[in-house]
DNA sequence: CGTGTAGTTGATGCTCCTCAATTTTTGTGG
DNA sequence: CCACAAAAATTGAGGAGCATCAACTACACG
């Protein structure tokens, strides 16, 4: 709910921290000391529900900011995906140069009211299914990751499972589907770094506006592989 | 994310208004002037997604508030499900007065981010079962509806079902499993009046814990009809 | 008494999860 | 730079859980 523009706008004293792969801002737990802005990199915000499961509440990128709390402890946990720097900010200072601010109150008041606004949204869309949540997720990557047309993931497959409520298996099977679709296109091994080649069909793929069988499609994958001369089906590749 | 206690706090100057079962207190598009607490009776706040879908994001109680609005519109419609009585007060005014009261403007914005918290985990709440998330509603309601250990449910089982987000059968065929296990029982003829029999086992389904088959004691059913004379497989009936 | 609404129950199919196997990519030490 | 092990990603087969379609019951209301 934090952003950078409320920690500038501010005027605090903030201290920059970098952090690797893997390596966490805080836990869930901890005391909510600071709240925090992303300056490079991309981290995420998480929760574990049970030993073998977790939710990943959000994708953290520049500008983003993370870390306030209503109460004395974090609820989630903060992740480094890439190598990241952020800068933290004493949570109590902020609250104090706002309440001689009037003009910083708004600015926080606005930006946890749109946090609610943006948190409803989120729980309305998620009654989807996989083939949606994941071409709605490539439009919010792109949104973020786009450098000219290229995205290149930070996050491994089990991170996005986590965020759109899926299994690996089934993220994978999507993504699969969409590049034998050639509505996507894998350019590297690692299956991370990819272009969008028909950016429209994927939105109407994520509107679920548009019927996209993600699993049966297989089959038309293994009549393509057969040759012209042994098909007797040909008619099934060209109907939708 | 308003509540009672704001309104009160404020002191502003509020408007009594009264609504019957399926009346809208506002529709999503409308000016966001107003701002509302619960005082009698329940109420629920809606989307619409489709024609044919919608999604309930909160029944609201007395004491609950609702109406704040980040921007100049109304992202929800709320409808009332009994005889409600709602106190109403300008949202300027609201404003107004957090300005020049200090202790005001932390309730507004505690509440604000109070708000981010629930909304968040009730995000992730829902990864579950059918089972988990019907007893979890009973557990929900009991707080907010018992009576002498009654519950008095004011909506119906379309209510039900666009909360959870699950299809009227699914909620219908849960809530006939609980009470073949006695877990609640039904006090009328309309199946919105039940008493929760085992409400230790009830949290036990709601937290996930207990494997509970909904569908399966479908068969028990059956046999149990069937006179004993004519059963073959009693060892199926016991069995788990 | 018919008509409409709410709720329940059954049969069937689709979507996604689960388990298992395989392939691909990354990381590490010689 | 290559060999090897570990991790990440893909693919397949089968099954669980819920949606869908359809029939049916019970009650409310004119």
């Amino acid at each position: 709910m934090i952003d950078r523009t409320i920690l500038t706008a501010a005027k605090l004293q903030t201290i920059e921290l970098r952090y690797g792969p893997g390596e966490s801002v805080y836990e869930r737990g901890a005391p909510a000391q600071f709240v925090y802005a992303v300056d490079k990199g991309a981290l995420c915000r998480l929760r574990l529900l049970t030993a073998d499961r977790r939710s990943i509440l959000q994708f953290l990128f520049p500008g983003h900011g993370f870390g306030y709390e209503a109460g004395r402890q974090h609820r989630d946990t903060v992740q480094a995906l890439t190598h990241t720097k952020v800068l933290a900010a004493g949570r109590e200072a902020l609250l104090a140069a706002a309440t001689s601010d009037r003009q910083l109150w708004n600015l926080l008041f606005t930006a946890a009211t749109q946090t609610v606004a943006v948190a409803e949204d989120q729980a309305v869309l998620r009654v989807r299914t996989a083939g949606e949540q994941i071409a709605q997720f490539l439009l919010e990557m792109e949104v973020h990751l786009s450098m000219r047309g290229q995205i290149d993931l930070p996050m491994n497959r089990r991170h996005i499972a986590d965020y759109v409520g899926l299994r690996v298996e089934t993220v994978s099977r999507a993504f699969s589907a969409l590049q034998r679709e050639k509505i996507i296109q894998f350019q590297d091994q690692t299956q991370r770094q990819l272009v969008i080649r028909d950016k429209q069909r994927l939105q109407l793929l994520a509107s679920g506006a548009s019927e996209f069988d993600y699993w049966s499609n297989l089959k038309n994958r293994k009549a393509a592989d057969t040759p012209a001369a042994a098909r007797t089906g040909d008619a099934a590749l060209t109907a939708h």
